[in-house]
RNA sequence: GCAGAGGUGGCUGAGUGGUUAAAAGCGCCAGCUUGGAAAGCUGGUAUCUUCACGGAUACGCGAGUUCGAAUCUCGUCCUCUGCGCCA
């Protein structure tokens, strides 16, 4: 949610960062929200006016009561009043409704840094690490190898669950946990602290963290109660202190969630996003950061810092892109990509989203800490730290060998009780 | 699911139709004090609106009664406790 005062303070400030977005949608709702709060404002100062006339007649009648003198004069005055208080507090009310309608469609503001474009293919590369391995033979499909290796069982779970399921098996279910582990431990070494979040949630602190649109689109809903499964444990994480006043001392407050992840993935989908990579169902560790505004562009980069050491750590090939104004999203004002790099499809594809959604979420949550002076919202942050779907399904590209065997990470052995190696079991 | 209790500031908690919106305590901020701190003392510590004076709102939410509601009535949401069910 953006700020109203800036907006009254300085709207074509706002407008011409909302343009970047290049949608005719947002600028109407904003010159729409200018118009509908004008009118609130109005409308206010007299009902307020109202108010302070029926406030004034009525501490006289009490004074006169108090006196034991005759007040039904009085009385007969302030009689008419709630009426036409309650005529325009009725406008009032639906006026209200649409501005803040209004204010909760509208998209964060964006950094001055985030590249314009029109949409993913304009992101913008930053960073590339790691070398590609030579792997000169054809490289098996990740699913397919998965399901070789009894690893993975996809034909029964879509039986019971229908296609985006899965069944991990064996040493990948273990390869699974090991990069769970792994992945917390970074973080909490660095003082995050783990959290395992409630997997439903009710709408309101829902509608609090995530675009609205997300709620037909991307998100399961529980039939017949207020609840939906999350689609990260970001959702959960950033909620938990809505209408919450935090202590100052205590910022910047780090957490590293660990959760299943649920998604509806609507839409039709190529041969290589089968398997494990757009799954309905997956494990995701995420970090979290509240902290002060000033505190917010640093924590960024140390989030997409501590995404990167894990990929390095792994030895997985990654570039890091800022992604454009057309493909940044609603609630990020600034936010980078992760993309690890796929030997099959021979590019990069998107396996961590490190935002900075400055005062966006908390403003909706209301969420604040007290400065000592006033109250101000606080920055909140995430970033993937694993998706294991995605993880897996690199693993299983990148370290592929010629006898369809996959070489597990050394990072990664001791989180297997040494194994080194996945083969076909006889 | 059933029954009972309850929802008041940053927190604990008092208040049951009109002295000032909130006693008391805790926390936090500023000042005094100190070599520095603790303690102590003094003051401050909700939101909206207005350039400002000021005004309005605020006791879960919504409606009603009333000149006037934290307080009375109805509805609703949520929480807690007990029972039931259950990994």
């Amino acid at each position: 949610m953006l700020d109203i005062k800036l907006i009254r303070e300085k709207p074509e400030l706002v407008r011409k960062n909302l343009e970047k977005r290049q949608s005719k949608k947002y600028l109407e709702l904003f010159d729409n929200l200018l118009i509908v709060d004008k009118k609130m404002l109005f409308l206010l100062k007299e009902t307020e006016e109202l108010r302070h006339k029926r406030n004034t007649i009525t501490s006289e009648v009490k004074k006169l009561l108090t006196e034991k003198k005759d007040a039904t004069e009085k009385i007969k005055q302030a009689k008419e009043i709630p009426l036409q208080i309650k005529e325009k507090d009725q406008k009032l009310t639906e006026l209200k409704q649409e501005h803040n309608s209004i204010l909760f469609k509208l998209p964060n503001l964006l950094h001055k840094s985030v590249p314009f474009g029109k949409d993913d293919s304009e992101n913008k590369e930053i960073k590339k690490e790691g070398k590609i391995q030579k792997q000169d033979f054809d490289l098996i499909h990740h699913g397919k190898l998965a399901a070789d290796l009894n690893g993975a069982d996809f034909e029964r779970a879509v039986k019971i669950s229908g296609s985006g399921f899965y069944f991990l098996k064996g040493d990948l279910a273990l390869l699974e946990q090991a990069l769970i582990r792994f992945a917390t431990d970074l973080l909490t070494k660095k003082n995050y602290e783990l959290i395992f979040p409630p997997l439903l949630m009710r709408r309101k602190p829902y509608s609090g963290v995530t675009d609205l649109n997300d709620f037909e689109n991307v998100m399961y809903k529980i039939e017949n109660e207020d609840l939906y499964l999350i689609a990260t444990s970001e959702h959960p994480l950033v909620s938990m202190y809505m209408d919450e006043t935090l202590n100052e001392k205590n910022l910047p407050l780090k957490f590293a969630g660990v959760s299943p992840c649920f998604r509806k993935e609507v839409g039709k989908h190529g041969l290589d996003e089968r398997g494990l990579f757009r799954v309905h169902q997956f494990n995701k560790v995420e970090q979290v950061i509240f902290c002060r505004p000033e505190e917010s562009e640093k924590l960024h980069e140390e989030l997409l810092k501590n995404s990167e050491k894990l990929m390095q750590s792994l030895k997985i090939p990654y570039i890091v892109v800022n992604v454009c104004t057309g493909d940044i999203g609603v609630v990020a004002s600034k936010k980078y990509d992760v993309e690890g790099y796929s030997p099959r499809e021979k590019k990069y594809i998107e396996v961590m989203s490190c935002s900075n959604c400055t005062d966006f979420q908390s403003r909706r949550l209301n969420i604040k800490y007290y400065s000592g002076k006033e109250k101000v919202f606080v920055h909140t942050l995430n970033n993937t730290m694993i998706a294991t779907a995605r993880a897996l399904r690199l693993i299983l590209e990148n370290f592929q060998t010629k006898k369809h065997t996959v070489k597990i990470p050394k990072a990664l052995r001791p989180y297997l009780n040494g194994l080194k190696e996945l083969k076909l079991k006889k």
